[in-house]
DNA sequence: CGGCCCATTTGGTCAAGACCAATCCGACCC
DNA sequence: GGGTCGGATTGGTCTTGACCAAATGGGCCG
């Protein structure tokens, strides 16, 4: 990464910047290490901080860069594979379960939530919060809505430590025959408790997956996920879903 | 939207701006209604445009907003469901085929795409690029590349012009027995050719889709997809899929 | 030795102002 | 009537400069 001046060109400085940076990512950089500060970068390139952090913001986006306040920029691994379709026997308890159950509330459901269960609308239900370890650092976090009816077995458990009983309420819910799973991919942004969980500033990218659980009887539970967009690529299916964005 | 002065909170302003700004999307505007210009909001609220602006960008990312460049920010309508499993009969020419194909070119894969073509690697392939149309605009492209070997019949037509061909393509591989999909979402920025065709700045946040669809003899081909990411939830699955965002 | 504290480093936030480029629309001319 | 030119409007880009907050690491103190 030479000292290139930028020239008067058609295209925002910001963007060529980000090709310039990302060409040198791939020829001068290794995985883990680390880039000059952004004081330095903006002096190199000729450029006000503001705009090197423009083209910055748009490789950490890309999962290319990692940024660490008071630490630096340093060269992101390629996004990890997490498979959305987790087969049934993945759920808590069985092994390769990468779900890590936090906590559970009994609660009045958002009217979204609600809504997409159908005629259980206005019922209390089971508010079941995980996170998703993948090479030792969260991924993703989750709130399953359960419909309190769907899973009768829970009334000795009641007052149980929160953990403990939203293991529960996911092992009663397995117990029902699941019909298959419906499932919306869309960007969001993290919400401060998002945040916190995945390491994150709050309004961070983030990939959110709506799931419904469908039974016999309709809609058995609704999922909320939310998945960092940065070190996340979500397959569906049984491959390991090759990227082919370095095309 | 009055004019509410923001306090000295632990939080960003563009944070907290965005939470007010986001409760008066709600309540006091309907669905492609113009917002005040950047500069009168910023006085209204007493920042800086540059913070106002930031407030506005995540807002757009969350697909609550629609900026434009000599016109203004309106109101965005809510993300349009787009199914990415389309059956096979709404391959080209059948009805509710919302994919448009645009141009096919024979020519040697980018390294990333011969990889997952696996054994054919290095084989010159069919690259068919189309668009898919939701409510009247663009709101993804894709290129297929599907290798020139696997559809033999295409001989005859070898000069002819670039959409026909595509089409003709997309034909020779609907009648090869296909033995199922693979997909991965991501999230990624548009290329400047991608944002031109989807009336988006270079840069634009994407959902980008890879697919590869499986044959009896390994991978008959695989498609590089890009959704906007500010207009489109991806769906998988028979239903809507139903958006529990509002929470 | 062990733990606390503080200066340094680094990215994150914010301000004020300037200019650029896409768009729109009315005035004008043919 | 219809096309064309030109300002006015609006979001997009860029600069300079300042301060804030997380993280680190060395040095001091018990």
């Amino acid at each position: 990464m030479g000292t290139t001046r930028l020239e008067t060109v058609p295209e925002p400085k910001y963007w060529h910047l980000k090709t310039v940076l990302s060409e040198a990512l791939d020829s001068e950089f290794a995985v883990g290490e680390i880039l000059p500060n952004e004081r330095e970068l903006a002096a190199r390139f000729g450029v006000a901080r503001a705009t090197l952090r423009q083209a910055l913001e748009q490789l950490e986006l890309e999962g290319r860069l990692q940024r660490r306040r008071g630490v630096g920029t340093t060269v992101a691994p390629p996004r990890v594979g997490v498979d959305v379709n987790p087969v049934r026997h993945s759920w808590p308890g069985a092994p390769g379960d990468a779900w890590q159950t936090e906590d559970c509330e009994e609660t009045a459901p958002p009217v979204a939530v609600a809504g997409a269960l159908g005629a259980e609308a206005g019922r209390p239900v089971y508010a079941v919060h995980r996170v998703r370890m993948a090479h030792g650092q969260a991924v993703a976090t989750e709130t399953l809505y359960v419909p309190a009816a769907s899973v009768p077995g829970m009334s000795g458990i009641g007052t149980e430590a929160g953990a403990a009983r939203g293991r529960a309420v996911l092992r009663e819910l397995n117990r029902l025959e699941l019909g298959g799973q419906d499932r919306a991919v869309e960007l969001g942004s993290a919400r401060a408790e998002d945040a916190r969980r995945l390491d994150r500033l709050p309004g961070a990218p983030v990939l959110v997956v709506t799931t419904r659980y469908l039974a016999a009887g309709g809609t058995a539970a609704v999922a909320l996920s939310t998945y960092r967009a940065d070190t996340c690529r979500l397959t569906f299916g049984d491959s390991a879903g090759v990227s082919l964005l370095a095309s």
